[in-house]
DNA sequence: TTGAAAGCGGTACCAG
DNA sequence: CTGGTACCGCTTTCAA
């Protein structure tokens, strides 16, 4: 094995003909070697030869080139959309990542930028992709999608709260998270409970959902219970102004959107002097460690972003098998944990 | 303009022949046109034809293809270390994923595989990135920059608390976090600081340089004082285990490692009886909304990741004008904000 | 078992 | 002003 030495620092990199001369053979040869294509029978002898050339040129092969005449790339694109993505997303994608680097793919993550959904595509199309993960705040759109398949992309995936039609969808649903809280201050027998809708924008695409989900739960209970939203930004001021408003709105529970505007909030209405939960029962979401260290321990939705078939060889098996009709996974598993501000 | 009609979902997507063939001109004029050649008079009639013909067709041109004739590509790679980033740290990525999308860049993010740090850079370098920016986690070689340099990588940067001889540096240096905590905690009068150590191996890299940097801020200062490492897991029982022993360690002050395990640790002391800031001064960083909710207020490093020039734009300059000097630049702006714990 | 050669899709030179 | 054409680096028949 020859060693990694400091090449020559001569102009450029070597091409599979360098490789090719130095161990007298032809360039067809050495990309037989190097890719250890098994259709052919080459010599031992030959097999080092070129190794041994290919090593002491350090010689790298070229994705492009490669992938030109392949007529194909492994790469799979993972659009970040506008918005900041939270933990769970973050985990999730890095998670993603990894497993389809595992897989062998080349994975490029797109940082968002002021572009339509259609023009979108036909930039992610020119690295014709073999697979798109595309976040739902792009909301790509069916010529989207056409182009992306036209353009050799054997699966594409939709990750958000709405599939959209011709794609595969890895689904979000965000108002199951709603509903969730909701059903359980319902059944701890609260029927006016408020629901804090974050004013930064980057959560709009989350908080919306969850309120509506908030709803709907109300509405397919029995109980004659009421649900509002709650305007608030993550500021200290902000908490303080709605927590003096709040006995005039006569709610008995809140769902706080998150554990961190949650913890922000039960301060704001314990220094109110509102007993918790007794006035008002609280309840977070994301189940923060932190949320364990408040007096009264915060309840909260729980959430986990996974499949029964790990995302990453999920996408693989499309990739390999593509035609098949639509496929929709749900992600979100939300659970209660009721801890004692509820 | 031509609408984006849904094109006869034929087999795959056209080349700039078909454009050609449709618009009546050649291969040449189809190039010209569509990428705004100046060096060269095409009539606009003829300009006219291109376009429409290549918005009909829906033609797309090949990334792999243009790059591999131009000879380099507008790739900067971002290799994702092991360790999952904290939340400044994504941040500052996001942002330079934008920065670098919007002056027309590729980027690719590589999520962390287990690599060796030389395969890695053999494994970026097929793909003939412009600029790569390498987290410390990875610890590029100098074998490893000049693979990625004689590719066509005409800036090597590193992300991290150690330059690498032969690369450009955004310097993170986590010692002065640890510094300008102990600092402040040695001008409060504590003289006995503890310095928290997260047990989670994903935290290594940041604590062990923060600790370095306390042990070096008393070292500099005249106070007799000393300074202790206290190694904490992020649960409760962890931190109680710690917070039951408290006094028999004799500590006047803690450096918590971050707000997170300050907001830990707080609630442990607290619990076993002991007096904040009385007893014992507590101090965090990150300077997270949720600190000002303690009581006390937690004091926190606050800090930015910032530079006189965005870093983007700092890669942009160096890929147009390679060759300089390594440059060094320091992106970690520490500040300690004094609340109530300390 | 190996080599020669034809492209993959674009770009850019040079001739017309 | 436009068209023909060589070539970027690699893979893959087809012949030898």
């Amino acid at each position: 094995m020859s060693q990694l030495s400091p090449q020559p620092a001569g102009t450029s990199l070597p091409t599979s003909a360098d490789v090719a001369r130095l161990a007298g053979v032809s360039r067809a040869t050495v990309s037989y070697v190097l890719n250890n294509n098994t259709t052919v029978r080459i010599s031992d002898s030959t097999r080092r030869r070129v190794r041994e050339a290919a090593a002491d040129l350090g010689y790298v092969p070229h994705a492009a080139a490669r992938s030109l005449r392949a007529g194909h790339s492994r790469t799979v694109l993972l659009p970040a959309g506008q918005a900041p993505a939270g933990a769970l997303y973050q985990r999730f994608l890095t998670q993603l990542e990894s497993g389809l680097r595992r897989l062998d793919y080349t994975v490029v993550r797109y940082g968002g930028v002021g572009q339509d959904a259609d023009e979108a595509a036909m930039t992610w199309a020119e690295l014709r992709p073999v697979a798109v993960v595309s976040p739902d705040d792009l909301a790509l759109t069916p010529y989207g999608i056409g182009v992306l398949t036209r353009s050799g992309a054997r699966a594409v995936i939709t990750l958000g709260s709405q599939p959209v039609d011709g794609a595969h969808a890895l689904v979000v649903d965000q108002r199951e998270v709603g509903a969730h809280a909701v059903r359980h201050l319902l059944a701890r027998g609260r029927r006016s409970i408020g629901v804090v809708v974050p004013q930064e924008p980057g959560h709009a695409l989350i908080a919306r959902p969850r309120l509506a989900g908030a709803l709907r739960a109300v509405e397919e209970s029995d109980a004659d219970a009421g649900v509002r939203a709650l305007p608030l930004r993550y500021q200290e001021d902000s908490a303080q102004d709605l927590a003096s408003r709040w006995r005039t709105l006569g709610l008995d529970a809140v769902f706080a959107y998150d554990d961190e505007y949650a913890m922000l909030l039960t301060r704001a209405l314990q220094d109110a002097g509102l007993v918790i939960p007794g006035d008002t029962a609280v309840i977070g979401a994301g189940d923060l460690m932190l949320g364990r260290l408040l007096r009264p321990r915060l309840s909260s939705v729980a959430m986990e972003l996974t499949c029964e078939q790990r995302p990453a060889e999920m996408i693989d098996r499309l990739v390999q098998n593509p035609g098949g009709p639509p496929e929709r996974h749900h992600l979100l598993r939300p659970a209660v944990v009721a801890r004692e501000s509820s």
